[in-house]
RNA sequence: GGGCCCGUAGCUCAGCUGGAUAGAGCAGCAGCCUUCUAAGCUGCUGGUCACAGGUUCGAAUCCUGUCGGGCUCGCCA
C-alpha cells in the first residue's frame, strides 16, 4: 500500500471532477504534479504542488486553483485537514487511522511490504561484473558486482522482470596472453625451470593450478607442439580455470548471475554463424557502416597519427561525437564491434531495457554504446550505463595497496576474508555509484555507531531481541503477524513512533524512486535512517518507561508495540535483502 | 584541446528527478546513561550548496560560461 500513489489517484479524480464541472479547463498536463511527503511535520503529511504547477496552464492564480482543489479534497474521509500554504502548496493532514491502517497492512505483508506489482514488459537485463577472465577479482570489480547485484534485486523487488548477466571477455588478445602465461605454468608443472615470468605475461601464481591441471591431463604431450596447435586448448582450460575462480569470488560475495554470455560465442565457427559479421552487414545495408577516415583528435599533437581508411560505424547519427572503427588494422573486429553484436543479442533475446555496470575508466565508451544500441534496435531498445567510481582501500585512514599473491592489487577475496561479506556489500552500496568510495578495513568491523553495517544489523537484532523478551514476559501471547495486526495500533501516539510509522509508509515510494533512477544506494541510506530512528526510540525508553516496547503491566500497549516492531523489523530485513546483507537475529 | 563525471558544514557524505527554513554522521562544546541486548543518548556550535549569469511562481537540483579535481581520447579490454 502506497499512500502517495493512492492520493495521486484521488487528486487526479478531483481534478477531472473540476474539469467536468467546468471549474477548470480540460486537457491540463499532470506530468509534473506530485504528491510527496512533507519535510516538516508542521506541514502535515502530504504535500501537493498541483496548484502551482497547473496555475499558468489553467490561467488561474495558484491560490485560487488551490482553493478549488482543497475544497474537494477536504471531503475525503481520510483527510483530517487540507490547507494552502506558501506559494500554493496544498498540505494534507491525514486521519491517524490512515497510518494505523498502513501499519496494519505492513505488519501483515511483512518483508513483502513495498514490493511493486509485477510490471511484465519490458524485461530488464542487468549486466555487471564482466571482469576479464585473466585473474582474480579485485576490489574495484567488487563494487560493480555489489552495485549490479543490488540494482537487480531492487528492480526485481519493484516488480520488474530482471535477468542478471555476465559478459565473458574471452575473445580478445588478452586471453591469448593468458594462454601463454598458463603454458609457462604447465611447463613448470612438468618440472621445467621457468625462472621469472617474462614481461607482458600474467605473473600471478593463480595460474599455477591451471598449469598443474594441464600437466595432469596431458602429460608432456603439449610441450613440443607449435603454439598454434596448443594455444586454443590451453586458452580454453585457462579461461575455464579463471572463470571458476571468479565464480568462487562472486559466490563469496553472494553475487549470482543467471546468464554467463561468452564474447567468443558471437564469433561462431563459420561466416554464417558469426553474429558480429551479421550485425555489421545489417548495419552496412542501412548505410550505417562505411569505409572512411577519421580526423585526428583535437588539440593533441601526435606525430604517430597515421591517416588511414577504415571501417566505421556512423555513431554520430545517434548522438556520439565521432564515428567509431569496427575493424582493427589486422582485419579482426574491434571490441566495439563485438559489443554491438552483444547488445543486439540482448535485444533479440527480448530485453528492450538494458543496464550495463562499468568501471569509471570506461566512461568515454558510453556514448558510442548508447548510439549503437539505438541503431541496432531501431530506437526500440534503451541502454543505461552505470559507472562505478574507484574504491580506495584504507586501514585506519592509511591507504593500502599491493598484494604479493596477485601482483599489484588487493584481491576482493582477501577483503571478504578479512571483514566479511556483509561489511563489503553494505559499504560498497553506501555511496552513490558515481562518487569515489573510501573503504576502511578497520572501521567496517568496529562495533559502533561509526560502522553503518553494524548499526543497521544491530537495529534488526534488537527487534528480534524484543520479541524474545516479549515471549518471556508474556508466554501466552500470540506473536504471529496475523494476531499482532489486530492489536489496537491507535495506542501508538508518541511522536517518535509516528515518525517511524511514516517512514514505513514511505518505504514503497522510496523503492519505486530508487528503482526508477537505478540508484540502489538509496535503499542502504533508507535502512540506515530507519535504524537510527529506531535506536533513538529504543533509548527513549530509558527516561520514559511507558515507551518501552515490552511493558509487563500493559498487555495491550505491548501488543501494539510488538506489531510496530515487527513492521520495523520487516522493513529492515527487506531493505537489507535488497542490498544483499544478512539480517541477524542477534549480534555476536 | 574535445568528451564524460565530480565540487554541499573543519572531515566523510545524503539531499527522494524543480518545492517551503539545505540535512546526517564524525570532530568540537555542554549535559546524561550503565538499560527491554552492552558496544550509547540528548542538545549546542558550524554552510555565499566552487564562482558568475540565465530559465522558473520557486534552483544545491535544469541551461550557458569560468575555475578546480578525476577519468578518457583511431587498432587495448
Amino acid at each position: 500500500m502506497n499512500i502517495f500513489e493512492t492520493f495521486s489517484a484521488r487528486l487526479a479524480a478531483v481534478l477531472s471532477g473540476l474539469v467536468e464541472a467546468g471549474r477548470i479547463p480540460a486537457g491540463l498536463s499532470l506530468a509534473r504534479v506530485v504528491v510527496e511527503p512533507t519535510k516538516d511535520p508542521a506541514h502535515g503529511d502530504l504535500a501537493i504542488n498541483a496548484a502551482m504547477v497547473l496555475a499558468k496552464e489553467a490561467g488561474m492564480a495558484p491560490r485560487a486553483l488551490a482553493e478549488l482543489i482543497v475544497a474537494e479534497l477536504a471531503k475525503d474521509s481520510d483527510v483530517l485537514k487540507a490547507e494552502i500554504a506558501g506559494p500554493g502548496f496544498i498540505n494534507l493532514t491525514l486521519q491517524p487511522a490512515v497510518f494505523t491502517q498502513v501499519l496494519k497492512t505492513a505488519v501483515l505483508a511483512g518483508t513483502e511490504h513495498g514490493r511493486g506489482a509485477p510490471k511484465g514488459e519490458p524485461k530488464v537485463n542487468v549486466e555487471y561484473v564482466s571482469a576479464n577472465p585473466t585473474g582474480p577479482m579485485h576490489v574495484g570489480h567488487g563494487r560493480g558486482a555489489v552495485f549490479g547485484d543490488a540494482l537487480a534485486s531492487l528492480l526485481a523487488f519493484a516488480g520488474h522482470d530482471v535477468t542478471r548477466e555476465y559478459y565473458i571477455n574471452d575473445a580478445g588478445a588478452q586471453v591469448d596472453v593468458l594462454a601463454r602465461s598458463a603454458f609457462l605454468r604447465y611447463r613448470e608443472a612438468l618440472g621445467e625451470e621457468i625462472g621469472a615470468i617474462p614481461e607482458g605475461l600474467y605473473p600471478g601464481d593463480y595460474l599455477v593450478s591451471v598449469g598443474e591441471t594441464l600437466a595432469r591431463e596431458h602429460g608432456p604431450a603439449l610441450r613440443d607442439k607449435a603454439e598454434w596447435d596448443w594455444l586454443p586448448l590451453v586458452r580454453g582450460a585457462a579461461i575455464d580455470g579463471m572463470m571458476a575462480m571468479i565464480r568462487d569470488d562472486l559466490a563469496a560475495l553472494g553475487v549470482v548471475h543467471q546468464v554467463f554470455f561468452s564474447e567468443r560465442s558471437l564469433q561462431g565457427r563459420d561466416g554464417n554463424s558469426n553474429a558480429v559479421h551479421q550485425t555489421i552487414e545489417e548495419l552496412r545495408v542501412r548505410d550505417l557502416v562505411y569505409e572512411g577516415r577519421l580526423p585526428p583528435p583535437k588539440g593533441q599533437k601526435d606525430e604517430d597519427w597515421e591517416d588511414r581508411e577504415q571501417t566505421l560505424f556512423r555513431a554520430t547519427q545517434f548522438g556520439d561525437d565521432v564515428d567509431r572503427p569496427l575493424l582493427k588494422s589486422d582485419g579482426s573486429y574491434t571490441y566495439f564491434a563485438n559489443d554491438i553484436a552483444y547488445h543486439r543479442s540482448k535485444f533479440t533475446r527480448g530485453f528492450s531495457e538494458m543496464i550495463d555496470v562499468w568501471g569509471a575508466d570506461h566512461g568515454g565508451y558510453v556514448k558510442r554504446m548508447r548510439a549503437a544500441v539505438k541503431a541496432v534496435t531501431d530506437g526500440q531498445g534503451e541502454l543505461d550505463v552505470k559507472l562505478c567510481q574507484l574504491v580506495r582501500l584504507l586501514r585506519n585512514g592509511e591507504q593500502v595497496r599491493m598484494s604479493k599473491r596477485s601482483g599489484d592489487f588487493v584481491t576482493l577475496r582477501e577483503v571478504i576474508d578479512e571483514v566479511g561479506r556483509d561489511a563489503v556489500r553494505f559499504m560498497m552500496i553506501f555511496r552513490k555509484n558515481d562518487a569515489t568510495l573510501d573503504f576502511d578495513l578497520a572501521k567496517v568491523v568496529e562495533q559502533s555507531k561509526d560502522n553503518p553495517v553494524f548499526y543497521v544489523q544491530y537495529a534488526h537484532a534488537r527487534c528480534a531481541s524484543i520479541f524474545r523478551q516479549a515471549a518471556e514476559v508474556f508466554p501466552d501471547l500470540d506473536l504471529s503477524p496475523q494476531t499482532l495486526a489486530q492489536a489496537d495500533l491507535g495506542l501508538l501516539t508518541d511522536e517518535s513512533e509516528i515518525g517511524i510509522v511514516k517512514m514505513i509508509a514511505a518505504y514503497p515510494r522510496m523503492i519505486d524512486a530508487a528503482a526508477a533512477s537505478h540508484e540502489p544506494h538509496r535503499v542502504a541510506f533508507f535502512v540506515h535512517e530507519l535504524a537510527s530512528a529506531f535506536h533513538s526510540l529504543w533509548n527513549k525508553g530509558k527516561d520514559s518507561p511507558q515507551l518501552r516496547f515490552v511493558n509487563q503491566t500493559d498487555r495491550k500497549s505491548t501488543s501494539a508495540r510488538l506489531a510496530f516492531v515487527h513492521a520495523v523489523r520487516s522493513v529492515l530485513a527487506s531493505g537489507l535483502a535488497v542490498v544483499g546483507v544478512t539480517a541477524p537475529e542477534e549480534m555476536r
